[in-house]
DNA sequence: CGAATTTGACCTGCGC
DNA sequence: GCGCAGGTCAAATTCG
C-alpha cells in the first residue's frame, strides 16, 4: 500500500504537486510545468469492497443488510498525465476494459480497466483532455498484490516509446 | 475455442 | 422527488 513510484521511477522524481482534483485537470487550473504531473491520493467514498451489487430483478430481495464497518475507507487514487498519442499506457500489467463513458466537459470518452489478476481489483481510467488532445490523464485506484507479468526489459521499452511520443 | 472488447442498460450519489 | 453525471455490469461480438 505504500508507493506506487515503482510505475513510473523516472517520472516520479518530479515533485508532487499540491491535492488537486480531477476537475482541476479538466481545464480550470492548467499549470503544465513539464510533460507529466503526479497527483496524491485522496479519499473517495467507496460503497463495499468488491462493490458487487447485483442488479437482478429476480431474487434480490435483499433485506438492506450492508455491511459497514463504520470507517471510512479512503481509497487512494494516483493520477498521472501524459503527453502521449495512445491512451493505453502500458505499465506492465493486464488490463481488461469494462466500460466507457463520456465525460461532460469532454468530447473524449473515458475508458475504464480493470486488472485482470484474480484478486486484484485494481482500477484504472483513461481520460483525455478536450483542451490538449496530446494529454491523457491516467488514474490508478487501488494496489497490485503480484508481480507483473511482463518482463522489467520490456518496461524500458514502455518507456522509451513515452518519450518518443512526448517529444514530438 | 477462449479471452478480451464493445456497447447499451442499470444503479448510485448529488444538486436543485 | 426528479434529473444529471459518473461508474459498473453483462450479453453479444470480435480477435488471436
Amino acid at each position: 500500500m505504500e508507493n506506487y513510484q515503482t510505475y513510473f521511477p523516472a517520472v516520479c522524481t518530479s515533485s508532487s504537486t499540491s491535492s488537486a482534483s480531477l476537475d482541476m485537470l479538466q481545464g480550470n487550473n492548467n499549470k503544465s510545468s513539464g510533460f507529466l504531473e503526479l497527483l496524491s491520493e485522496m479519499d473517495v467514498p467507496v460503497p463495499a469492497a468488491t462493490g458487487l451489487n447485483v442488479n437482478n430483478s429476480t431474487s434480490s430481495s435483499n433485506s438492506g443488510n450492508k455491511k459497514k464497518g463504520g470507517k471510512k475507507v479512503r481509497k487512494p487514487r494516483y493520477a498521472f498525465q501524459t503527453r502521449s498519442q495512445v491512451d493505453i499506457l502500458d505499465d506492465g500489467y493486464r488490463w481488461r476494459k469494462y466500460g466507457q463513458k463520456a465525460v461532460k466537459n469532454n468530447k473524449f470518452p473515458r475508458s475504464y480497466y480493470r486488472c485482470t489478476h484474480q484478486g486484484c481489483n485494481v482500477k484504472k481510467q483513461v481520460q483525455r483532455l478536450t483542451k490538449d488532445e496530446g494529454v491523457v490523464v491516467t488514474t490508478y485506484e487501488g494496489m497490485h498484490s503480484h508481480p507483473i507479468e511482463k518482463s522489467t526489459d520490456n518496461f524500458e521499452h514502455i518507456l522509451s516509446q513515452m518519450q518518443i511520443y512526448t517529444s514530438y
